[in-house]
DNA sequence: TTGTAAGCGTTATCAT
DNA sequence: ATGATAACGCTTACAA
């Protein structure tokens, strides 16, 4: 009863006779033996099973949704998820993947903070596939996953317009500049298709004067010629909005980016998204990337789409 | 320059001379060599330095903050974190957290999901730490990182007695049961403290007839001599109770247990905890059984401390 | 159907 | 300060 024979029954080897695999199996289980899957990746070329994932700001529920999606995809190809954060801090961020890397995960994928990912150039050309999300690498040819930013608020600004708004302001709680200047884009174009090419009274984006973006709703509202409604860039100026208006308020029409717990009790509208899907498509990504390495980066977007709760379908207050 | 002498340089040896070792980096860095960790495990005892966390629920973003929490305590001790999930499917929970130990993690911390945990006694013994979250394991001398939940409920009724509440009600979502028997036996003990000795009216629990929690809210409140105050066995009873009676209802004292979004913005009084502390918490019952494997199981309780905000903090309304 | 030898990349031991 | 050798547990190639 050599290792090799062992090994055959643990590697779906079909040359094992019946006896001999039920007698393996029974010691197998007496002296709690499990083939070591080190050693098996090791011989493999020294490649893990496990795709390492590296995220950023863990407080943020997006992100977990998005892992989730992710291992369970994952999963059903018999691969593992290893998952490290960097805090927000761009110069974690070589360090944890190095880490990741160094324990030969099969793949990598990333929420890029730094200003570059360089670094990962060489790895990446040496066949470790690298995946971004949200928003797209810097400086690394790299598949990315990201949401349709421009589209969803341009949606959002259209079915305000349709109601007859033209006053419609834009908040945004600090984000990263990629979203950040997609959502911004997908807001303007959608006023200049009605004829509105100046928005700036109406924009309050990342305070760089630390105002709070509570401050920011109360601000913009508050001009002689007040937006008839607001657009918030993402959940966190969405919170902003309901604490700094109130639960009820009716006057105001107002669609957010991203959806979030209770928006439906407060009957908020939203940009919605599965953010699972963005962690499945992720990991295809992974799977593709791996079956092929050559090749272009592929950019996928998920789609988003407007879910009506009330509070975006109100038009103007009489004013007009 | 032999294969040793590279493998001096990044183990923190300091027999290399300062010429072999920059000689060693510099040509590191130009062939993009990064030693491989999957081997170095594997001459070290065929121990990963991967923790392996296996969590149920993957919608729930408790579990989330958790795995966040232990993350961060598992990295700052050179350890990393594989999650994986098994949707709350207890047959699935051996088979994964078999998954992880072939992959040699060096501790396996769980949500237990199934009714037996006793398929991990063998590891155990052989010295793979078992700790699980949130409920205690069945069958298993395993460590166990639970929140104070009896205290928790009671703690907010005892709140709402001393304004005078005596009708007080509680209303849970499906829960496990642990946690479950524990909140409500925690409910029961203040009301006891201050002579009600019968609540059987005021509970609406896990509904076996598949009414809905926000159905079950309404159900307690409606009856002849209905309570004046409510109080939640979790936040998805919480959030039913918002859905159920609208955001702004101040004639019903109500506390929630879990703290959630936005609970600030309704007024909602809640039983809070650190959920991350529960991650860490975990990860330093790890650290600490693998530095001293023997001993008796260690059960860490996470306190909780009620937090005001309005809801439960009204008088009962005229009746009394 | 089963076994032998070699090697994956690292490190402990024992030279030099 | 550096290197040769062997070994961690597995699997590929090649016998038997």
């Amino acid at each position: 009863m050599s290792a090799k024979t062992v090994s055959r029954v643990y590697d779906g080897s079909t040359n094992v006779s019946p006896d001999t695999r039920r007698r393996i199996e029974e010691a197998a289980a007496r002296l709690s033996f499990r083939p070591n899957l080190l050693a098996r990746d090791l011989r493999h070329g020294g490649v893990s099973s496990a795709v390492g994932f590296v995220l950023g700001d863990l407080t943020n529920p997006f992100y977990f949704q998005v892992a989730a999606g992710m291992e369970r995809e994952l999963a059903q190809h018999g691969l593992t998820m290893v998952l490290t954060a960097t805090e927000d801090d761009p110069a974690e961020e070589e360090r944890v993947a190095g880490t990741l890397l160094a324990q030969r995960v099969r793949a990598l994928v990333l929420v890029p903070i730094a200003q570059d990912q360089s670094y990962l150039e060489s790895e990446r050309r040496l066949g470790t596939p690298v995946v971004t999300i949200d928003r797209p690498a810097h400086n690394l040819l790299a598949d990315s996953v990201v949401l349709d930013n421009r589209e969803g608020t341009a949606e959002a600004v259209r079915a305000l317009t349709r109601l007859g708004h033209r006053r419609i302001a834009f908040v945004c709680s600090p984000a990263d500049l990629y979203t950040h200047a997609e959502r911004l884009a997908g807001y303007r174009e959608a006023l200049r298709e009605v004829g509105v090419t100046d928005s700036s009274a109406w924009e309050r984006l990342d305070d760089a004067g630390g105002r709070s973006t509570e401050a920011a709703v109360l601000d913009v509202l508050d001009q002689p010629d007040p937006p008839t409604a607001v657009v918030t860039g993402n959940n966190r100026a969405s919170a902003a909005l309901v604490r700094a208006l109130g639960p009820a308020r009716d006057d105001l029409a107002y669609v957010g980016f991203d959806d979030f717990d209770l928006a439906d009790a407060f009957g908020f509208s939203v940009v919605a998204y599965d953010t699972r899907e963005i962690g499945r498509a992720a990991a295809r990504r992974v799977l593709e990337r791996l079956a092929d390495p050559q090749g272009a980066p592929v950019h996928v977007r998920i789609p988003t789409h407007l879910v009506a709760r009330g509070s975006g379908e109100r038009p103007p207050a009489r004013s007009s």
